[in-house]
DNA sequence: AGTAGCTTCTGAATCGATACAGCACTGAAT
DNA sequence: ATTCAGTGCTGTATCGATTCAGAAGCTACT
């Protein structure tokens, strides 16, 4: 077996604590015995304090969880949460604190244990949609926690940094209808559990994930601005946050009949899977959402929000607790990004 | 305080030790007397079992730790390496198992103590360059480790996943070789700590990283064996890897006469850099290494590697490992893809 | 009735460290 | 000579669970 901390102790013929000290808090004992003690360990071979066994008496861990509420591969797929997560990751290395990724499993109950055995002085929940039993279960597990965008449900500990989604969305939407457009589709992930294609939705508010609804409701605001109601508006659902998803939902439309002169997206990757689907078609006009690095390559009109930043300031948020509360909740600005995937409606 | 074990057996009059079957061991107790013991702890606000001390008492943590030895934003800056990451996600997610990005300092004392620190079963280290001093701490914390690359100080008990690097390298060389190239430059990021540009290496085999050394090698044999010595190639060091390193590192020969008409990096993103710097002037043949999602679409030739499937591979040999240790050492296949980059050498 | 065989539950030992009060000793101030 | 403050180290309690041998209770069989 490895040594341990007592090992140590009887060979230099000190006590455990002393050991405990010497790796610890060096300035509680004499240089010379310090150098005797890790000398000795060195010898017998003993690796340290077992960070197991250390957390458990400290009561803290130096790490930090991170959640992405679907599949954890999606993290490393969609360019945005790659950069959100750069971001937390370098917070946490200014704080030598680790970053625990989480894959949490599909089903809730185990989704629920997975939270439950993470080894964590808190979390930060990059949201995505419908995770409320996530939430629930690191609140009763009285962690600190920070979230993506303001929720419904937050709990007064809740911390958050985000975006208005709703003005980000009215802003490109505005735009968009500002060029002339006013038979619109807007596209989603997940609007619904439902297949690919267009979706029946009585009302934007209806959208059950916070960050779509917010979208959808402020992408109907500038329609209506112009006349258009959102019962004249085409939703479309994606299965996936992909471009193969974006593609696969916008599809039935565009080969319809009466398509849709303008689509809306809530991400630019699914407004990429659009183009894809459209192909050399000209003339149909796409925007995105957070302007992620192809979208430029692309030409896309989108909405930036800073990711690194919101990764950067979750972490924050966590890891230097503002004093008062009311600090807690950050939101960041955006800025609508015109290119060239928008343009006015061609005449039929 | 948040209730314990113990609190949830004295609510329900039982001992702690049936509270802790209740919760890991179902079928050590009546379904009745679990739900009860269930319903009290929900009562009583309990969390469930603390992961740290379930940890030091199991012996185990249920995490594995990811290393990247550079800072750790380098993880998500690089498409090769967020997509390795993606790899192990998919594994570790299918074991339970957690991913522990542990940040590493650059001074190699804190570095060391990151590791001792880290509450891991095992170590994934994505090799970029010199990290002995890391894998030793690991080794001496007797814990599991693969690594990306074979390494001269392998400890028995280590377990790699890569490619031949060598043979790799060469077959870009002798395309590019193939092709009429004699005035050639070769580009790697830190060859040796040194300012961006044209570096002297007396041999291929003196650079310090086994990765660079294992690539450099390769197109050196490929260009001996058309007559071009060493001492006739340029050696380009990087200070970073990225496409403004690889930029910079180039620039002065492309402005100096008597340029290369042929560049290989050992990276994408470094050969991207080039053609940034390259700019319109065509003529100058790039090739990179991985084959990441831009060489694609930048007409990139370079040397595939199978980048997920290398870090599925890799969390495979830590949380399954192979019976016969001989089986801990996997080498995958590699493919030219040649693209639009590289051409024949212009005349004059 | 006695005992064998189950199932269900208990108690004590254990994992490997840290925190804190307190003890012994030293040198300086009174 | 006596008190006082300051070092340097020790001993013990503690963190919050898991494990395992074995007790208790119950059924069933001879």
């Amino acid at each position: 077996m490895k040594p341990t901390l007592q090992d140590v102790a009887d060979a230099v013929g000190v006590s455990r604590s002393t050991v405990s000290n010497a790796y610890s808090r060096p300035d509680q004992l004499s240089a010379a015995l310090r150098a005797k003690i890790l000398d000795a360990a060195r010898r017998l071979g003993y690796p340290g304090p077992d960070p197991t066994a250390r957390s458990l008496r400290r009561g803290f861990v130096g790490a930090i969880g991170v959640l992405f509420t679907s599949e954890l591969s999606y993290a490393f797929t969609d360019p945005f949460a790659v950069r959100f997560l750069a971001g937390v990751g370098q917070v946490a290395e200014r704080h030598g604190t680790s970053l625990l990724l989480v894959p949490l499993p599909a089903d809730r109950d185990r989704a629920r244990a997975a939270v439950d055995n993470a080894a964590v002085d808190g979390f930060c929940v990059y949201c995505v949609g419908d995770e409320e039993h996530v939430l629930g279960a690191i609140r009763d597990r009285g962690l600190p926690l920070v979230t993506t965008a303001p929720r419904p449900d937050a709990g007064p500990a809740d911390r958050f940094v985000g975006i208005d989604e709703r003005a980000a969305a009215r802003s490109v939407a505005a735009h968009v209808a500002g060029l002339g457009h006013r038979r619109v589709a807007l596209l989603a992930d997940t609007v619904l559990p439902a297949p690919p294609g267009p979706l029946r939705l009585a009302d934007p508010g209806d959208a059950p994930h916070p960050t779509t609804r917010g979208r959808l409701t402020g992408f109907a605001d500038a329609f209506a601005a112009v006349g258009v109601d959102w019962p004249a508006i085409t939703v479309l659902n994606a299965t996936g946050n992909s471009r193969a998803a974006g593609a696969a939902a916008v599809a039935p439309v565009l080969s319809g009949d009466d398509p849709p002169t303008a689509v809306l997206a809530c991400s630019d990757v699914l407004a990429l899977g659009v183009l894809d689907a459209a192909g050399p078609r000209r003339g149909l006009s796409v925007s995105g959402f957070d302007d992620v690095a192809e979208a430029a390559d692309a030409g896309l009109t989108t909405v930036r929000q800073p990711a690194e930043e919101k990764g950067r300031l979750a972490a924050a948020l966590l890891l230097e607790p503002p004093a008062d509360p009311a600090d807690g909740h950050l939101l960041l600005p955006t800025d609508l990004v015109v290119r060239t995937s928008t343009g006015p409606v061609p005449r039929s």
